[in-house]
DNA sequence: GGCCTGATTGACCCGCCAGTCAGTCCGCGC
DNA sequence: GCGCGGACTGACTGGCGGGTCAATCAGGCC
């Protein structure tokens, strides 16, 4: 504070060369986040401690100070990197497809249960479902970043349906999460209940297609 | 004990002392369970204080430990309370019933509806949720409890239905959970997002009731 | 009233852990 | 190679809360 800066080492093209600090920095970051998913599905958020995290990243637990707030914050960062994601990429497959709306809702709800059997997944949505009392902040980042969008999505669908004749009209004012709900209860069951009843992902998954084209079609 | 303030009992203990000591345990006993599922509705297992469970049962907290080993027994002794219940009823309601098996499963799901409208069990669902991953004997006891009673249950309705003519034979094996997941998420839904995002239950209900006999129609 | 016994209490103990910071390390520019 | 400054560390602290127990209270009985 004693002086302006009378003097900028800040040498030529920062960005083309990130410089092994910067990319250590990147790097770090990465690795906190992921020991912290680690953990917090594992413990829950409250039973989670700091300094498994750092144990688990390979750092010290003063580090973590360094790129996240609080573990309240670094809670939410790890939320946001693991569920955000491949948004576009789903609306444009939705947005493209050429065949018939049976078969988009069928491939769209096949990614749905191909995203929900990676590992990460389940135990996330189960520890938002967990913490939502506490982190109302949370459920409505939760809700606008990913409920939302994915059932504006599916209401596409749904409307695409009827618009080709495929699906019954009065399809239009139906409660999305009713079409949802097997996929996202699905993943929770099989976190909570599956090590002592077991489900076949597959079948249930093409059962509730079924059940589902069954319920909609004209 | 020169100093000593009188200690009159909080507004709780009114005059009635009718009853003996045995009376008064039980409803002791009651009132704990009662206060600690607000407080863990409310604030999460980890994050209550056994203080604010002992404050709002209007006793000590020492209490508390007269009644219960721990503050983890008192969680179950908490779900079990809450949770086990009008099983017999409900199981003789479906074998007693005598109209056809759609009205059966149309009543069936309105009364389960009903049960999750009490604004008790979506919290202790979301809790049981979010504590699965530490308590898995209580996901055990949960499953064996409820899940699965209440899944044979609904596969007996089916079973009939498919007796009759009614539905279509390879409902069968159909997994019962399909059926059962909007009424599941649609409570963890009010409670999460229901604040900003409400949801007309009655329309839902009847929404889905419509879309699983669809689905399940001859 | 006096006494016994079991119920109740809440101050206290103690381990735990989020968050801090004084000290150390090390990449980088010169 | 040297020293600056940012990155990193981990011992430490402060408070919190589960669980305990010596002290106290009160119902029941004579």
């Amino acid at each position: 504070m004693a002086s302006e800066q009378h003097h900028i080492p800040k040498p030529a093209t920062p960005a083309a060369v990130p410089g092994k600090r910067e990319l250590q920095k990147e790097a770090r970051r990465v690795a906190i986040i992921d020991a912290a998913l680690e953990e917090f599905t594992a413990q829950g958020f409250t039973s989670t401690k700091l300094d498994d995290v750092a144990v688990r990243a390979g750092i010290g637990k003063g580090t973590i100070y360094l790129y996240f707030d609080s573990k309240e914050s670094l809670f939410e960062e790890v939320v946001r990197r693991n569920l955000l994601g491949s948004r576009e990429l789903v609306e444009n497959f939705v947005a493209t497809f050429e065949g018939s709306t049976a078969e988009l809702l069928t491939q769209h709800f096949r990614n749905m249960y191909l995203f929900t059997q990676n590992d990460k997944i389940p135990p996330l949505m189960a520890m938002i479902t967990g913490e939502a009392v506490r982190f109302p902040a949370l459920s409505r980042f939760f809700y606008d970043e990913i409920i939302k969008p994915s059932q504006e999505l599916m209401r596409r669908i749904v409307r695409r349906g009827i618009e080709r004749g495929e699906f019954r009209a009065d399809a239009d004012d139906l409660y999305i999460q009713i079409l949802f709900a097997p996929v996202l209860l699905g993943a929770l069951n099989r976190l909570q209940y599956g090590a002592f009843a077991p489900i076949d992902t597959a079948k249930y998954a093409e059962q509730h297609i079924d059940f589902i084209l069954r319920g909609l079609k004209a």
